[in-house]
DNA sequence: TGTACATCAGTGAACGCGCGTTCACTGATGTAC
DNA sequence: TGTACATCAGTGAACGCGCGTTCACTGATGTAC
């Protein structure tokens, strides 16, 4: 008996359930993912999926709460440069950021889409990023800066996530070439740490 | 008869149509609002619709033509400085985009929502950003930039539909004040006239 | 100018497809004695 | 340890709701003579 082989069977149906939940949103998008197409992609009957979710919005949120957990273990912020003068304080929040979505895209694209169509995700998502806009906000404080800095905040981080979401996914301009972590960092930071009047503070 | 009663009767409802259809957007979104929700704002019976479209695609499409028309005879692109060292040349291009997108702004979100669940939309989507892009990205061929001209023309025009999309519906940060256009738009180009090296060049 | 028929915009009830969700059933695991 | 019953994860056919789309009908406009 031990731990009980039914629960461990159905919590590996459950992580199987998730994991081809994630592949399917990746391929179809989430809006566009039938609760069959999670189910065929996990080689399991349809019915089973409600023994583990009420519906696609459960699941989308028991996404969230992985990756949350999992985020929280990881970016406990070891540290770094808070000055946002200095070019490598600005890297190291890009390049954060950057493996956050690179992680999590499928996770965060969907949030996303679920967010256009359902009031509570649009919550939701605002919830996630607001606390990301604050940090950042936070360093640009004592800064000379262009603009109120929940302004110049809210460019920041809009800028980081959007261009993430739009280069990591394939659509972003045509390079004719491979674009490398490196060069996608290294652009951003220096558009930001200009931006942010980082240059000529 | 003149131009014929009827065929101006068909037109009008038509206009009708579209106009009802743009306030549903507005108010549901476009991937929420249903054939009788804009039948009904627009005060006719739901097999009306079909006299004028083949379906929410189409109409979409409609809105589409009609933005591009008028987009055409308005931004002929009267001269204007074309040297992004400029700090003035970059603010024209930042309040013509936020113009466009004030008086445009139901229809561009309403593709972009069309977009994330149907192909051609997405691919519709990004012809209608394209040429945007390299306009952007020839004004700044001559620029000493922190990166890749395309990449840093993305990064432009990506900062400035988003950012235009987030406040100008009310879904920016918290400032607890109104936000005016022109203080959108000098916050915007500092930050792009910065970030894109003009302060340093 | 008047009359008789044709056409067409608009109507709204009804149809039917797609898909989320249910539920009676199966076989395997757990429990009681 | 063995037997008899209970529980539960998983199954997939069937149900039913929501909504897009159709279509027979109406009344007004257009046309022919």
């Amino acid at each position: 008996m031990a731990v009980g082989v039914r629960k461990q069977q159905a919590a590996r149906t459950e992580a199987e359930l998730k994991a081809a939940a994630v592949r399917a949103f990746g391929r179809l998008g989430y809006l566009n993912t039938k609760i069959t197409d999670i189910t065929a992609e996990a080689g399991r009957a349809a019915g089973s999926f409600y023994n583990h979710f009420a519906n696609k919005e459960t699941l989308l949120e028991a996404l969230l709460a992985d990756l949350l957990a999992e985020a929280d273990t990881t970016v406990v912020v070891p540290g770094h440069g808070d000055d946002f003068r200095d070019r490598e304080s600005v890297r190291w929040h890009v390049a954060a950021y950057w493996d956050f979505y690179r992680r999590y895209r499928t996770t965060v694209v969907a949030l996303h889409e679920a967010a256009t169509v359902d009031e509570s995700f649009e919550r939701r998502s605002r919830e996630l990023m607001e606390p990301d806009l604050r940090h950042v906000a936070g360093h640009l404080e004592h800064l000379d800066l262009p603009g109120d800095p929940l302004l110049v905040a809210s460019m920041f981080t809009t800028l980081l996530s959007t261009c993430a979401g739009l280069w990591l996914s394939g659509r972003g301009p045509e390079l004719g070439r491979e674009l490398s972590d490196e060069e996608a960092i290294e652009t951003l930071t220096s558009f930001l740490h200009a931006g942010i009047g980082g240059g000529t503070a």
